[in-house]
DNA sequence: CAGTAGAAGTAAAACGTTTTACTGGAAGGA
DNA sequence: TCCTTCCAGTAAAACGTTTTACTTCTACTG
């Protein structure tokens, strides 16, 4: 590798003013010194070591972002947001994929934390046994920003949150309005928060409207696909009546929508499904998953925002954030009046 | 932050000591200094600063993975293989995606490049007119490889590729047998390779089998759904008749479903479809996409074994691997004589 | 008792930058 | 002529580690 001395040495100047030149800090550089060390540098193909750089500037200018599950689109969008930001403030990001395992989370926290990036985002996932790594962070001032992870030990990290509780409740109230009592759920992961907020959003609703929950219509599964059929099959399986159901994300209302089908159920005359999330999906169903949508791009772009105030070291205006969520109508939920009960 | 410094002080040892010790490099340090240190470690929350650990080292051990679009599963897959293989020889992965921009991915090559991450994993993408910074790092014996991009220039990089020319051909050939005479392609960005080489297959079969090329049934796409979408809207609306579809991926051909379930097409009855990659795709479409599937998974891991391989100073058993494809038949085609075509 | 080996540790260089505080000389002004 | 200011540039410290080569002491061997 060559390193700024060679440049110095080549071109007969120091390293300071080669350094100089090269971070445009060259005020009182002659324009032929300039020159020359341009020259030297794109001769022998110099490129500065970040890693040298980093160590005195303090500064990486990268940042890092922790998703679940990056197959998920909805955390696809999140990425594009916070990437976008990034590029646009002249930060690049790192996206870690933890495939939802708690281990590898908390491994890349660990690494990144070693000053490998300026800050991090980290997205749902909770796991209250890993949060004293949090505390310690915030001890230590390291910046990072929480997407959709709430935790009541953590409440002075900042954070951007969707209104899931709210977004839960209308949505349910929407089944209900349509005459549905029987209505099951799929819980996400229950080791993240908002997984619990979509519960407890579904839950108010059936009390506010004086329905009963029972407990065998509510099934945990893991925000997949696979996860949304798997327990669908064996609602279905079980034969307690419903009439219709509400994942907790659009990719477990695909797998259950696969488990209709294949049970033979006409959507949503004989079952309405709703999702959450609206993710942009290519899957070519019809009718399409009615959702609520969340403002997934908008909240990545907000929280970047937060963590490049906080790595600029300003307080940033909002710390937390919380965004409404829009029911989005695509046709697979129907009165109930139309419903033909399946055996 | 609190440095090994300031350990070694409060321990009344060397920082040598410590260093020694939190390297389990401390053959001759006694237990309870050890033990001393370890206490005061955890006590004083002392994280090592991975920047300056790099700087003597030379090493990150963290690779890179450059990706045009993490929402197409194709290289959700791939990131998957890359992470596992990482994770299992103690490297980390950071997945950088460029959203299909050139500008994108030279900026993180660049930066990358810089010593931040000891290696990269490239994947499509062509851009000759930056090859030459891979001329440069090849020089430079930074050490990286490619997936599924190739380029005459650039030989001597270590790469793991789909056989692209043999798939389309075999998928083709496919349709032909099935009677298809007129069969429209999408091809892929055609600033990829593969893109290229697929549809060359794709021509060579129609040229084996005597029938003609209709450059009016070739559009170029982008593989995305929205662009199979587009593409396939303005060949029906062309009215040029075609009774079966290639489309260059899988997301492209769901697009291309759409479009014809638009259209009032039965598939495969009306109009066969095939796409590419065998991306697993919770859309719950009836039938699923007949398709060609390539070993992501399997290729990721190879390509970052050599990769690793290329980091430890060792030439890679295999530098450039050719990896067989498999037609994987989901019943969206149909034999000629079943076509009702459209007007 | 001299010599040696091992145990437990240390001082200092090195990694490749940026940055602070300085220097030598030329030009300009009084 | 002397003083000041500006220009063009430099030396050296600093960043936080790892690593090499060394030291000191104790215990053991013959």
């Amino acid at each position: 590798m060559v390193t700024i001395k060679e440049i110095a040495e080549k071109c007969g100047v120091s390293i300071t003013t080669v350094s100089r030149v090269l971070n445009n800090k060259g005020d009182s550089i002659s324009d032929q010194t300039k020159e020359r060390i341009f020259r030297v540098v794109e001769e022998l193909n110099y490129v500065p070591n970040a890693v040298a750089r980093s160590m005195v500037t303090k500064r990486t200018n990268n940042i890092a972002l922790i998703v679940p599950d990056i197959s998920n689109p909805f955390f696809a969008d999140i990425a594009k947001g916070a990437e976008k930001t990034c590029v646009t403030n002249g930060f690049h990001l790192f996206l870690c994929n933890t495939d939802m395992d708690k281990e590898v989370e908390n491994e890349y926290i660990r690494v990144l934390r070693k000053r490998l990036v300026d800050g991090m985002i980290i997205t749902t996932q909770n796991n209250e046994e890993y949060d004293v790594i949090f505390e310690e962070m915030l001890d230590s001032n390291y910046p990072f920003v929480f997407i959709e992870r709430y935790s009541d030990k953590l409440k002075n990290v900042p954070g951007v949150f969707a209104s899931n509780i709210e977004g839960a409740y209308s949505i349910t109230k929407h089944l209900i309005e349509l005459g549905h009592k029987d209505i099951a759920f799929l819980t996400g992961p229950l080791v993240t928060s908002n997984a619990h907020y979509r519960l407890e959003g579904y839950r108010k609703a059936l009390t506010d409207y004086k329905l009963p929950i029972n407990p065998e219509l509510i099934r945990n599964g893991n925000y997949k696909v696979d996860g949304g059929y798997k327990e669908t099959k064996a609602l279905l399986r079980k034969k307690i009546p419903f009439t219709a159901l509400f994942a907790s994300n659009d990719l477990m209302a695909f797998g259950a929508y696969q488990a209709a089908k294949e049970f033979g159920l006409q959507i949503p005359e004989q079952l309405s499904i709703v999702g959450f999330d609206n993710i942009n999906m290519p899957g070519v169903i019809e009718p399409q998953i009615t959702t609520m949508d969340i403002p997934a791009y908008d909240m990545a772009v907000k929280a970047t925002t937060i963590l490049l105030d906080l790595i600029e070291g300003q307080t940033p205006k909002e710390s937390k954030v919380y965004y409404p969520l829009q029911f989005i109508n695509k046709g697979s939920t129907a009165p109930i009046t139309e419903v033909k009960r399946f055996a």
